[in-house]
DNA sequence: CATGAATGAGGCTTCATTCAT
DNA sequence: CATGAATGAAGCCTCATTCAT
């Protein structure tokens, strides 16, 4: 699926200048602008004046993009949603070896989601959220959520081959995650942690992780075909 | 283990008549009034007025007990941390039955994490925790922090007593906390769960997660000796 | 006598091609867009846009006709000065019965005056009266002025054929007007109605109003033709 | 009957600084810088800047006086309306000499009306009139609708003594009013005029609109009481 | 020439903080 | 000391005017 600033393929991209609201370089500048303080300072203490000096853009312009402040942190949230989980679901793509495609799909996951970047976006969304709870809703919903989604499917697909044994694979894909994660997200977005963990540090955790979830729910045959195989 | 409001320990009682800002029960009441306005609207929508009025003092007051807004909010925050940890490991005090006991902890823990009001206050803080970064810190480490270590200790006894094998006890601790809310916090501080989830629910999760978790670490003797006292 | 648009004549018809501004049908195009925007919102709540908007023009056009947004104000005025007194003294043309002159001539003033439309854009002028005052002048001279003439034209045509007996012809011709407004004027530019009176009402008001303005000023010859007419 | 600022009375006069909003001495302040800004360039082209500036207060204590700039605007023009028509109708109150009485009254009448002070606010009310329609009603129905019934009472009053003969009372006021101002009332407001007509010129009018509305609606008895009178 | 996107001064309003009472 | 009226900087947003296309 492809991620697009909403609307840009409305753009007729005919000779001239860009109607009112619809250059996209334009608006993608006063989004990098938005992102910049925003994602710095989060919503409140965000200045639209602060804007118009980071992107460079007169106040009047942006307010042609978009219809007020609050519209524009939206958008951002938008495009930050598309940037951060763009591709992080690939590696589950193609099935194949088991616990190898659960400890590179949680390295990613795991990587993305607590990186620098991808953090401050969330604080910032997290921060926001009590005065526009459909944002973070439609954050995690768009995000998350999708994400879980894709999660789930392919237990399921390996719970067809016979791979693992789950009752409830909703719970199960959630569980995945979060030992993925173990304790990471709330260290980096408690600003606990200040920077991102090492790769190294993530592999630990993921490849216990894994462990961990396959210990609960894999079956004999996974096992047997594992030993199978290192045997090889 | 005593938790005072932060600082209180800096306040100096020479003299006879108490300093300015030295009442505690005039501080008790601002920093309630503080706490009924900045968690239900967040740090920058809270304005000074709201919180005077809602604390029943004068603003000058106000400014005696705290440097400025940040000050009086960090406050809060300490105090809230406070409430929100207190009593919370106790369950890990008396080692009975191991997995009864890991299921009581970890409906205790998701129950409290997940609740609206804990919830709302972690989103401040997160909120601000891009502002005043420290402030973050401080509440993970005086709160989360220290119940993750209750939790090794008590794995950790239960490692000595022969019922878990675990090479890692500090990343164990964190998967089994995660595992207990499994999914639920995220869910909650970006606003896509309105409402805490069911006592039931979170019994459903939190006993599929304490069973996750010991058929990652238990061992033969935990095993053996649950099933001599379910056929008992 | 021609009304046409103020400084019209001033218009150089030199050369072919028309000069920039120089095209009345995209004149008339803006000022009927003008009329619109500034008659319902007046001079400061209207805006260049809405103009813009409801004339169907540019607005770097507009700027080509008009120098500013003072100026196309000024100009509408003065387009609605003519349309409204336009046709209507027609009435005193022919000296007829004077009775029923002044009775027809009245109840056209009165309903013209008191006419939504009309009241509307008199407050407008009113308005702005205090930052361009000769622009109220200016309507009051070419408008309401030149109607009072003609009053008094007719009324010393009157006098001249001894119907009437009046000292000041100036004053009587005032005196006049507001007999047969009585009050309405008043009470409708300040919004106190907020519809036009009815033409009942009008009757009413014009025909007491003639009668007093007769018993103060028409000749024992008056009404001795008028006693006999009625006789016949 | 006492025109004062409204709530003036709930002002308790203790010792000590008054309370919010509260202080007479301010609120007047701000309302004097009002009026002249908004006397001076009407309601949209004042800007609160213009009145801070003018009143010698702080922005955010006209804010503490007033909601907003309209509810400002509408306390001025209260204040107006009462300073204008304070003490106007004095003279109807004792019965006394008609004629005599109806000049003395129209003339402190016109003359107030067309005052250069009392033109600009009525020019600024009906300006306003427009965007607040309930404005300019108030001010004309607190304003002249009050003295149009005082003038009816006291016609009804000469009737009853048998000086008038009047079928329409009501009407028969406003053309009192209007014959006292013949025209001066348009001149003014439209700027046609920009100084208010002299004493002469009014007494002028005056005497002669008495004389018209004397030679409608006065009876036989009060010409031969005046005829009586004159010859004493 | 016409267009309308861009500008940025300036409008109204809020609110953390101060200081006279 | 407590109070809360006053301050004024700064926030969001509008709109007359310009000028590149």
């Amino acid at each position: 699926m492809v991620e697009t600033t909403a609307d840009s393929d409305l753009l007729d991209l005919r000779k001239g200048r860009p109607a009112a609201g619809q250059d996209p370089v334009k608006r993608a500048q006063i989004i990098e602008g938005a992102r910049r303080v925003f994602i710095d300072k989060g919503f409140e203490a965000a200045s639209m004046n602060d804007i118009t000096r980071e992107a460079g853009v007169s106040k009047g312009t942006i307010y042609v993009y978009f219809e007020n402040k609050e519209e524009l942190f939206e958008a951002l949230i938008e495009e930050e949603r598309g940037t951060i989980f763009k591709n992080m679901y690939e590696v589950l793509d193609h099935f194949d070896d088991l616990r190898k495609t659960l400890v590179k799909f949680g390295t990613v996951l795991s990587v993305k989601i607590t990186s620098a970047k991808v953090i401050q976006a969330q604080r910032t969304v997290v921060g926001a959220s009590d005065r526009i709870p459909e944002l973070g809703a439609r954050f995690y919903e768009r995000g998350p959520k999708r994400g879980h989604d894709r999660v789930m499917a392919f237990l399921n697909e390996a719970v067809e081959r016979g791979l693992l044994k789950i009752d409830d694979v909703d719970l199960a894909a959630y569980q995945f995650t979060e030992l993925c994660l173990a304790g990471l997200f709330r260290q980096c977005i408690f600003s606990y942690r200040t920077k991102a963990p090492s790769q190294a540090e993530i592999e630990h955790i993921v490849t216990s992780g894994v462990d961990v979830f396959l210990k609960a729910y894999a079956t004999e045959k996974f096992f047997a075909e594992e030993k199978a195989l290192q045997s090889a």
